[in-house]
DNA sequence: CGACTTTGACCCGCGC
DNA sequence: GCGCGGGTCAAAGTCG
């Protein structure tokens, strides 16, 4: 509950500023306050020298950076890879203790994500409803996402990487924003849906509600699979994970699917800023809403330093 | 020309 | 039965 008493506030917003106004400051990844305590300290130097100490301090924050930046990926993949590992587990063997039936309960309090971040970082939920009803099998699973989005104000998404067809449109009581019907059409035979709507009280919030399971793989991204791929569920979307308190949610981001998520930077300087720092940043801050993972992820940094220094 | 979107009509369950 | 609200159909339009 209260968290944000003992929380260690540590540097996870690593150099994300919530107002992103400053998009091109050059001088974006000093202000990792991970080090600038050292940084004050010796600011009563010489200029010269000082600046070349900056100039070394530069370089290892930056370098720190990075190395964050890597585990931050590679932890969100590793999560997102056991989160398919456990909702594969849990589809296979459905009746091993589902001991998770104080769920549903904190469903409604954090709709209201507060970021704003351009890009589209999801948090699906996918909770089976098959409790619906005592009519027929329903076993059409339910699952609904809740993706960011602030751009596309006008056209409802459909880019999370299926091909989908636009079959309806309606406008709904209490809800201003319309109510898109979406049907698979990859296959003819695929009889997945999708209702796309607009949060009631974040208009900047899409939800997304799936319904069904596709009979055919994925269409797009068949290339990488040429071995060498440790997240071969996912591909090579990148993508950030929170898992929230009670239901299992995960947000991930696969609209910029294959959008040049290598980039290495070889040299020290210049960081290579532009694609990865928004996807650090998208990731960071749907990161930093989130209590537990946020706990862990600082234990995980935490750890990792120490054991590298 | 084919695939997709748009958009009003239609259908259907539900409450009164 | 009737109105209402949500889901779907399909004719017409649009785009590449
Ligand atoms: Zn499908």
């Amino acid at each position: 509950m209260d968290y944000s008493s003992w929380m260690i506030n540590t540097s996870l917003d690593l150099n994300i500023n919530p107002h992103r106004l400053h998009e091109e400051l050059p001088k974006k990844e000093v202000e990792n306050n991970f080090l600038s305590l050292n940084l004050e300290v010796k600011k009563s130097s010489v200029k010269q020298e000082s600046a070349g100490a900056l100039a070394e301090e530069l370089k290892r924050v930056s370098a720190e950076n990075k190395k964050l930046t890597e585990m931050l990926t590679e932890m969100c993949e590793n999560y997102n890879t056991l989160r398919g590992n456990l909702m594969e587990y849990m589809r296979k063997n459905p009746d091993k203790e589902h001991s998770s039936s104080k769920k549903r309960k904190s469903e409604s309090n954090n709709n209201s994500i507060p970021m704003g971040v351009n890009g589209t970082s999801e948090s699906s939920s996918t909770d089976e409803e098959s409790c619906k009803k005592p009519k027929e099998d329903i076993k059409t699973k339910i699952s609904r996402v809740y993706m960011r989005t602030e751009a596309s104000d006008k056209s409802l998404i459909v880019k999370d990487g299926y091909q989908w067809r636009k079959y309806g449109q309606k406008v709904t009581r209490d809800n201003p924003s319309p109510r898109a019907y979406f049907k698979c059409s990859f296959a003819p035979s695929c009889p997945v849906k999708k209702k796309v709507q607009r949060s009631v009280d974040d208009q900047s919030v899409l939800v997304a509600t799936y319904e069904g399971e596709h009979n055919h793989p994925h269409p797009s991204q068949m290339e990488v699979t040429t071995g060498s791929n440790r997240c071969m569920t996912l591909g090579s979307v990148p993508c950030s994970a929170s898992l929230s308190s009670s239901p299992p949610t995960a947000t991930l981001d696969w609209t910029k699917s294959k959008s040049s998520s290598e980039s290495k930077n070889t040299s020290p300087k210049t960081e290579s800023p532009e694609v990865p720092q928004v996807l650090v940043e998208q990731m960071a801050t749907s990161l930093t809403k989130d209590p537990n993972f946020r706990a862990a992820l600082v234990a995980a940094i935490s750890g990792k330093m120490l054991h590298n220094n």
